[in-house]
Formats: structure tokens, C-alpha cells, sequence
DNA sequence: CTCCTTAATAGTAATGATTACTAATAATAG
DNA sequence: CTATTATTAGTAATCATTACTATTAAGGAG
């Protein structure tokens, strides 16, 4: 394994965001950087870094977003889309049924508190079915 | 909304089974049922029958698979990819952070009963880095 | 039952995220 | 400094999913 610019500018874009960027997010960033870095280096070091533990991932809509190495769960709005990041209470690696859990996660769904503010003041609507 | 065969029979195949069956398994079965079913319209009643939680899904490596719908967890084994329902134990609706979680759903990581046993029996063998 | 409206379908083309390929580049060991 | 080869840039290919369109058929009205 070799240090390149590229999985530095790479891993500190993750790292340092709270946005859950999806790849080609992160390739418009490192443009900024690297002028001409290629979206293939950002999807193969993205792949390196997440099997080395050094990001996480969580899939949204079938797109994959990357998120910074530290423990914690996400709460998906159906209202706005957004993703907001949960902490985790308990972190213990245990087994379940038998099986050895190495690391588990966790998804919310369902709807934000500013969209439940929205709501309130505006009355509450629901879609007909 | 119409009731067509199509929609019958990629619901049945969906709620009879407990392989956790990606769109293209589901159409391969629904073929033998419906010579000339389109894979357009497995999805199409696929999304249909997600947005109305008639089934449920899970993404793995990028691929929606879709279950039958009873409120379970899954564990994903790192080794031989398999993965296995996990019954959950409360199902209580509730806020989190003050925002209203609707439905949530936990993706165990690890190394599946099966595996271990059989690493046991070989010696514990670890991949280098 | 028959006709009509239109939702749903079959078949195919298009999209978009991701991966594969290849010649050129650059990180590190000697 | 030089040689080796991991990594890259750029581009083409893949594959899951969605969009499009002419045709079919569900189901309500007569």
C-alpha cells in the first residue's frame, strides 16, 4: 500500500463532512483540489477506505454515502429526505442467534422534527391513498 | 388501482419466500407463472408494493432485495454472505432526538453461526492486512 | 353481456451509479 | 538515482433500475 494525494484528499473530504456525500459529491470536491482526479480513484479508494474501517457507509434510495469512522445511526426523513445522524447508546459486540455481530447499524425512518414543526403550523395534512 | 395477475403473482413469490430475492430472481420466477411478464413490470409492482408496505426490503451491496412483510432484522455473514432473519424484540413507535420514527430497521454485520463452526473446526484462520 | 375509459402491461431504449481496462505516472525500496 | 510496481487518469463497459410507447385488459356504466 502506497500514500497517494489522492486517498489523503479523498479520506479528508469524508472525514471532515457531516452531509453524508454520495461518491460523485466527493469527486466534485476533490476537483477542487486535484484538478484532474480522476472519479474512478475516488470510487476505488472510497471502496479501500470503507473495507479498511477507516469510513462508514449508509445507503440511501439504492445511492451509497459515506460518512465519517464514527459509531453512530441515522434518522431518514420521508418528509424532506434528510439524514440525520443518531448517537448510539450502546456499542457492545455480542452475539445474536448464535452469530458473532462485528458491527451492526441501525435506520430510522420516518419523520423529522422540523418537518413535524412545519406540520403543526400548518395543520396537519395527510396525503390521500 | 387494478388488480392484474402480475401484481398476485410477484406478491405471492414475494411473501412465500424466505430468500430475500433481488428483482431479477423474483421476475426469473414469475416468468414460469407468466410466460411473458416483463421485467418492467416486476419493478414497477415491485416499488408499488414497497410504497404501500405490502413487502418489505433491504439492500445489500447495492441490490434491493425484497421480503415478505413481517417486522425482522437481518444479519449479514462477512464470510459466506448470507443472511439470516433476526426476530426483534420491541417494535414500539416512538421519537428519537424529537423526531417521529415511523419504522426502523437494524442490518447485523459479522460472522454467521455456520461459519464459525466451521472456522472452529479448521483452526481460526485470520487474513493478514 | 357489450362498450368504453384508462390503468397496467410487454417490449425496448435510456439512464445513472459503479466497475473494468490500459497506458502513463509516481511512491518507495534498494 | 534507478527500478519496480502500485496507483492513477481517462475512457469504455456493465448492470440495476427507470422511462417510453404502443397495445392489452380490468372493471364500471349502460
Amino acid at each position: 500500500m502506497r500514500n497517494t494525494k489522492q486517498r489523503d484528499c479523498i479520506f479528508d473530504i469524508v472525514n471532515s463532512s457531516y452531509n453524508h456525500l454520495n461518491a460523485y459529491q466527493i469527486y466534485d470536491i476533490a476537483e477542487k483540489v486535484i484538478y484532474n482526479i480522476s472519479l474512478g480513484t475516488v470510487y476505488r479508494n472510497l471502496a479501500w477506505l470503507s473495507e479498511h474501517n477507516k469510513v462508514r457507509t449508509i445507503v440511501v434510495d439504492g445511492i451509497v454515502r459515506y460518512d465519517r469512522n464514527v459509531v453512530h445511526d441515522h434518522f431518514i426523513c420521508n418528509e424532506c429526505k434528510n439524514i440525520i445522524d443518531i448517537p448510539r447508546n450502546d456499542n457492545s459486540n455480542n452475539y445474536i442467534d448464535g452469530n458473532l455481530v462485528i458491527d451492526y447499524d441501525v435506520k430510522y425512518v420516518g419523520i423529522c422534527k422540523k418537518c413535524l414543526e412545519r406540520k403543526e403550523k400548518n395543520g396537519i395534512k395527510r396525503k390521500q391513498d
